[in-house]
DNA sequence: GCTGAAACACATGATGC
DNA sequence: GCATCATGTGTTTCAGC
């Protein structure tokens, strides 16, 4: 768990950050590595859960997806992380999800194409886990966009 | 560019992002395709720009940020959003930034060591425009963590 | 904990439907 | 626009250091 990365681990994570589809042989070559102690670095990182998971950038203002809100979500009783991890992941609207402190139970932030299909998202949201009720904050225009990694 | 996708794009959308090291025929297999054909609508939505990237998420708690949180912020009376891009695109802590709607002014995405270096930002956050007050939602468990546009 | 080699699986272009 | 096939590459296991 409480795992310490040295300066390569690092490197490979940046690496894979930046282009997580690399095969194990292009990593090893930028890291002096050969391609499978690169792989038993990742395999051990993926085990000890540093890497959480590969994922893909989805560029949805290309495919016309403008409206963007934080919803936040208040639950019937106490569910589990893991009980909304499943009823959310495969929804592709969502494009974050959390617990938190507060009155809320999660806070979640959902990309769509318009308010119609925001409405239409929330909706799946909702009936996919036990909800009582959620409250959104819809984005006008957005400032800072950095990659969190 | 205006990319139309059809369901079988968009469920390959789905399979990538959640795994971006699935191969071609482990997608194809799950939206009845064959592996070229995959390769192919992935190439295209590359080439359109609609897949931006691949990349991987870190488990922050693994490099030592453990602390997030959601900040409303309201500020004195109205500030165009370009002052505020202004006052906190280099505050490193700032993850996102969007003007919103509904009470608050702007709602920020934030990222801390712990809870005082969380403090400490907010301090900066607030001091660096006229702001009013805050309210701080703080992450409790990451759900879902999709990298976005 | 690394390298090198070998078996196996995948990517990807050409071809035909 | 798809499937099939062939080949070059990448992956992954195993032995050895």
């Amino acid at each position: 768990m409480a795992e310490r990365l040295d300066e390569t681990d690092e490197q490979i994570l940046a690496e894979l950050a930046d282009n997580a589809r690399a095969t194990f042989a292009e990593i090893g070559q930028r890291v002096n590595l050969s391609a499978p102690a690169v792989k038993r670095r990742v395999d051990r990182m993926l085990d000890s859960g540093v890497i959480r998971t590969f994922t893909t950038v989805v560029d949805r203002t290309a495919l016309g997806w403008t409206t963007e809100a934080y919803v936040q979500v208040f639950c019937h009783g106490t569910i589990a992380p893991d009980q909304l991890r499943a009823a959310w992941q495969d929804i592709p609207e969502v494009v974050s999800a959390a617990t938190v402190t507060g009155t809320a139970d999660a806070m979640l932030h959902v990309l769509a194409r318009d308010m119609r299909h925001l409405e239409e998202a929330l909706e799946r949201i909702r009936s996919s886990a036990d909800i009582e009720r959620s409250e959104s904050i819809v984005v006008l225009s957005n400032i800072i966009e950095r990659a969190l990694s």
